[in-house]
DNA sequence: TGTCTAATGTCAAACGTTTGATACTGACGT
DNA sequence: ACGTCAGTATCAAACGTTTGACATTAGACA
C-alpha cells in the first residue's frame, strides 16, 4: 500500500459538529442583527447593554472580559451609547479613576424593545424545536464549553 | 396594578440559548485558533483552504457566499494564501475573467497539518459529550439553523 | 445583430477591532 | 512609609472586513 503517513482530509470534514456550530451561531446573529437594525441598534450595542442591565456598575474592563472583547472596543462602544445618551461613567466610590458602567433610562427603554424583537428569535428556535428539546440544546451547548475550555 | 405596557427585561436573559450558542461557538473557535496559531494559521485561512479542498474549482464570489463573507475578503485571503503558495487561481475554460480556485501541493499539506488540530477540538467535544448527544447536538443545531433562516 | 441583464472581479474609502505602548491609581509586602 | 505590583483607562497605529462604485464578461431576449 501507499504511503500514508498523513491521512486525507475527508470530504465529509464540513459536517461536523463545530461546523454545525458555527453555522447556526452565524444564522442565529444574522437573524438578530436584521431584526435590532430596524431599532438603529447594532448586536454588540444590545449586547452591552443587556450586560450592564444585568450587572450594573461594572468597570469597562471587566465589562469587556464578559463580552469577549478588548478593553479599546469597550470604550468605543461606550463613548457611541454615551453619546446617545443611553449608558453613563460614574465615578467609582473607592477607585478614582475606575469609571462604574450603568444605563440610563433611555438606555433601559432602548434595551427592553432591543430585547423584545431579540426574544423573537429565542421564541422562534424554541418553537421549532420543543421546549424540551431546547433545553437539551442549551446544557449540551455549556458541556461544549466546559469541553474546550480546560485543556 | 402598576402600568407595565412595557415588560421589563428579566435578569435571567443571559441564560436564553442563543446566549449559550454564543459560548459555545466564541469558546470553540478560540481553541481552534489557539491550536492554529501554532501553525502560523488564522481560522479564516483554514475555513478557505478546507471549502476550496472539498469543493475545487469554486469561483471567489461563490466561495463568499459558502463563507458568509464579502468577496472582497475572499479575495484578500486569497491574495495572502497565493502568496504563500498555498492556492492558486486557473482561467475558468468558458468564462474569461471568472477565476478557478484550486489548492497547490503546498496548500494540501497546509490542510492536512490544520485539519489533524482541529479535529483535535472536535474529538475533544465528542470524548465530552459521547457520540450520540454529539450526535443529537449537531441535529438540534441543524434544526436551529431551518428554524431562523425562513420568517 | 445588438442590447440588456446578471454575475464576477477589483479599486478606494470608511468602519470597527486588535495590538502595542503609556500613564495613572490603589493595595500589598518587606 | 515606601517601593513594587496588579489592574484600569487611554492614545496611536496596524489589521481585516465591509460598503459603495465601477469595469468586464457571458448569456438572454428581441
Amino acid at each position: 500500500m501507499t504511503r500514508n503517513e498523513e491521512e486525507p482530509v475527508g470530504p465529509d470534514a464540513l459536517d461536523r459538529v463545530t461546523w454545525a456550530l458555527r453555522r447556526a451561531e452565524l444564522a442565529v446573529q444574522a437573524a438578530k442583527e436584521q431584526r435590532l437594525r430596524a431599532l438603529g441598534m447594532a448586536v454588540s450595542h444590545y449586547a452591552l447593554l443587556i450586560t450592564v442591565h444585568s450587572q450594573p456598575g461594572l468597570a469597562g474592563a471587566e465589562l469587556a472580559r464578559r463580552l469577549n472583547v478588548t478593553p479599546q472596543a469597550v470604550a468605543s462602544l461606550v463613548a457611541r451609547l454615551e453619546g446617545r445618551g443611553q449608558v453613563e461613567r460614574r465615578e467609582h466610590p473607592r477607585h478614582r479613576h475606575i469609571q462604574e458602567l450603568h444605563l440610563t433610562e433611555a438606555g433601559r427603554e432602548a434595551l427592553r424593545a432591543a430585547d423584545a424583537v431579540v426574544a423573537e428569535v429565542e421564541q422562534q428556535i424554541k418553537d421549532a424545536l420543543g421546549a424540551a428539546p431546547a433545553e437539551q440544546l442549551r446544557a449540551l451547548l455549556d458541556e461544549v464549553c466546559e469541553a474546550v475550555r480546560e485543556d
